[in-house]
DNA sequence: TGCAGAAATTGGTTGGACCATTGGACCACT
DNA sequence: AGTGGTCCAATGGTCCAACCAATTTCTGCA
């Protein structure tokens, strides 16, 4: 006999059905991010189950940032919802210590190396002229603001991603980023943060547009090992004024 | 005038007030994951809070999957907590077509060569020891139960990223093959899926224990290109089959 | 000694109450 | 017209007390 002709039944998950039931309002009503759900006494009544569960779920999905609640004024959507969506809570233990850098980098070697390739592989034309055209903004700004484009920069290495054809990609190299930058709103101490990479933005292109995805890889590789140089020297430079 | 000079100011945070002071319990305690924490009923007590106030805090852990609870017997430690963690909850929508199950592959591709490169450099004597028993206990589940040694296989792998020494890695990773096994548990009819990728286990094993990055990745990414290829085939097998 | 059933424990749910914040309506004064 | 003040209803946040459901532990009988 199939073991999945006689599927467990569902007695408790009370709070995973609201949940399911608010994808599908969510999806009925078309809610764009920012706007208003019913509140929690309507969604209660309405599901027929206790304010307090509904809370439960609505407090998980706060916590994956979908959703966000003010007091006194309702609970809005933060991001787009769908049935099966995949929650990947990173928790990263680690402060603002460089191994923690280190290691948002070595994930973005590899990610960044693998974007680039299949960019190469897939870019259309259309694509690849967008990307040069975040590419020009970036040099662009990068001369004008003295090295002060790093805005620009992420834009030009989003584009890549997204040409990439697969959009986990921008969503865990985001996560990284993100990471990377929270802690380094000024990085270490190094001024010229970043300038090092500047003429890989270039080559990574013209792979790309040579449509040469082991060059884009070998490219993009070295970007990253201009920002892990970086961080070494910011690193070594703050040791050395914390013996002070 | 500085938009930064006026802060929002923070008045009530009971719940995150009682995280914080979880996480210093467990410290004090120095629980380790797997470990039962107090009962939310004496949490509550101990606190000064209402029990639902704990409830929504416990549940904010749990969506993180930083704790596991099980009715009837109790709140459990599934990771370690530390006061500077962060949380980076990564959402996307992923369905169970082929395209999804490819995508998941290609960031794995990525970052299974990377972690298998960087456990060749890293991994100690005692680190190599630790993986040549995972895979020696994999080759003989893969050989008594004729294949069937998903379990063991995923451990084996787990070994490597945990020695790559980076948690990111099992943490991605992990998410990619919960995607990828969400939607496969019988893999499209393919019958032997995963066989062709076992040989390579050994390989990458001997690489790591020779320490040769290089040649650990070019390994994964073998161990990779099977697994594409089962996928391709179940794909094509589908399509033909849904055309009778 | 072994084991079935009772009892205690623990997370899950309910309903109701009150508090704190918000945002709009309304008003008085300038 | 604009400014500030007051009030009030709506909404999320917290609390309480009880009960339900799953699990674990204990107990007493065979």
């Amino acid at each position: 006999m199939d073991q999945n002709s006689l599927p467990p039944i569902q007695t408790t998950a009370r709070d995973d059905a609201v949940l399911k039931a608010l994808v599908g309002f969510v999806r009925a009503e078309a809610l764009q991010p920012g706007e208003r759900l019913p509140t929690e006494r309507i969604l209660a009544e309405r599901l027929k189950v206790s304010r307090n569960t509904v809370r439960e779920a609505l407090t998980r999905w706060e916590g994956l940032g979908l959703v966000e609640r003010r007091q006194g004024s309702g609970t809005y959507l933060k991001a787009a919802v769908s049935p099966d969506m995949l929650h990947m809570p990173l928790t990263f233990a680690g402060g603002n210590d460089f191994t923690s850098l280190m290691q948002t980098l070595e994930i973005r070697r590899a990610l960044e190396a693998e974007a680039a390739a299949l960019c190469a592989e897939r870019a259309s034309p259309a694509d690849v002229a967008e990307i040069e055209r975040k590419l020009d903004i970036m040099e662009q700004a990068f001369r004008t603001r003295d090295g002060m484009s790093s805005e620009e920069d992420w834009e030009f290495h989003q584009a890549i991603y997204r040409v990439s054809g697969n959009p986990l990609f921008e969503q865990i190299i985001a996560a990284m980023h993100e990471l990377f930058h929270r802690f380094w709103e000024h990085p270490l101490g190094v001024r010229d943060f970043g300038h090092a990479s500047f003429p890989y933005h270039r080559t990574i292109y013209e792979c790309i547009a040579a449509r040469d995805p082991q060059g884009a890889r070998a490219e993009a590789l070295k970007l990253i090992a201009t920002v892990e140089d970086d961080l070494k020297r910011g690193a070594a430079k703050l040791k050395l004024s914390s013996q002070t």
